[in-house]
DNA sequence: TTGATGAGTAAGCAC
DNA sequence: GTGCTTACTCATCAA
């Protein structure tokens, strides 16, 4: 348990992915190409040139397979841990980054409905206002029709209609 | 270097600070009081029992140097990296903590967004179709009121009241 | 096996 | 020093 931890420490010592902006992963760059340990063995492979992190990341198995021939049963889990461990990296990073982008996301759709209740708060205010000022014609103009109807209706028929008009009327109770 | 990564570990091993769901924790806090490495040399210091994950993290600056009395310069920094480790998986849970409730927080006020921008919708439609309605009750009363001051006019005042309403009217053009 | 994610660790920044 | 955040590693789960 302690040696896994301690070879996978090695490992990323010895990793030269330096992504984004981790100062770290520059840092040990400078230290490292991918070969603390696997460096001992090397002699035995012939075919196996000391595979760059992005390499190995690459690979599909079946290529790998074919870099794994001639390793120890060690090397070879040593460098399939070292391929998984990088693979992590990578995932761990668009993990980060979904993280992110879906934060933006929100935020944007938010910015969105912001703007689009003001629009609609706006449109309202100005419908309201339209509606007060017809509603004040439209009561002059019935105290008009009533007085018309009232004092000396010129045709019957259109008094008839305007009467009608007024009833209609919903909540305008001043018929004193 | 690498001795300090192998420490760390070590220490991280030798923890017992089980928080969250971390299965991973609590397997290891099963192994472990917090005294791997530093046991050896236990026997320099009478009044060091053996601190706690949350009695050294909870310890004031002032507290903390009581505790180092007596002990090796190793020993200080070994537990004062201790200290400093256990603090750092504390900021680590909050800032995930912190994470999750912005993003919370994000997400209730999209959905209170859409709930106003729904009900603003809907008074738009409403207030709509009641403009409708009065702009037709409306029309219908100016045609009544044109006839009646055309062909007969009860008063002199009231037809010029109405001529102004119906001339102050915006656009509906509909004066053939 | 691969990809994603929670937790823990160290580095680095800001106060 | 303290607290926060990022990148990385590992464990673990799901597909």
């Amino acid at each position: 348990m302690a040696a896994d931890g301690l070879s996978s420490k090695a490992l990323k010592v010895s990793t030269s992915g330096n992504r984004g902006l981790g100062v770290r992963g520059l840092v040990l760059g400078v230290l490292g190409n991918p070969s603390c340990l696997p460096q001992v063995k090397r002699e035995l492979g012939e075919n196996t040139p000391l595979l760059s992190d992005e390499e190995l990341m690459g690979l599909s198995v079946r290529e790998l397979n074919h870099h794994l021939r001639g390793l120890s049963k060690e090397e070879v889990a040593r460098l399939k841990q070292r391929r998984r461990t990088l693979k992590n990296r990578g995932y761990a990073a668009s993990c980060r980054v979904k993280r992110v982008c879906q934060k933006e996301e929100l935020q944007k759709q938010k910015m969105e409905l912001e703007w689009e209740v003001d629009k609609l708060a706006r449109e309202n205010a100005a419908m309201r206002l339209e509606l007060d000022t017809l509603r004040g014609k439209y009561e002059a103009l019935q105290g008009f029709a009533r007085t018309v109807a009232t004092h000396g209706p010129p045709t019957k028929v259109a008094t008839a209609s305007v009467i009608t008009i007024v009833k209609s009327s919903t909540n305008q109770a001043a018929y004193s």
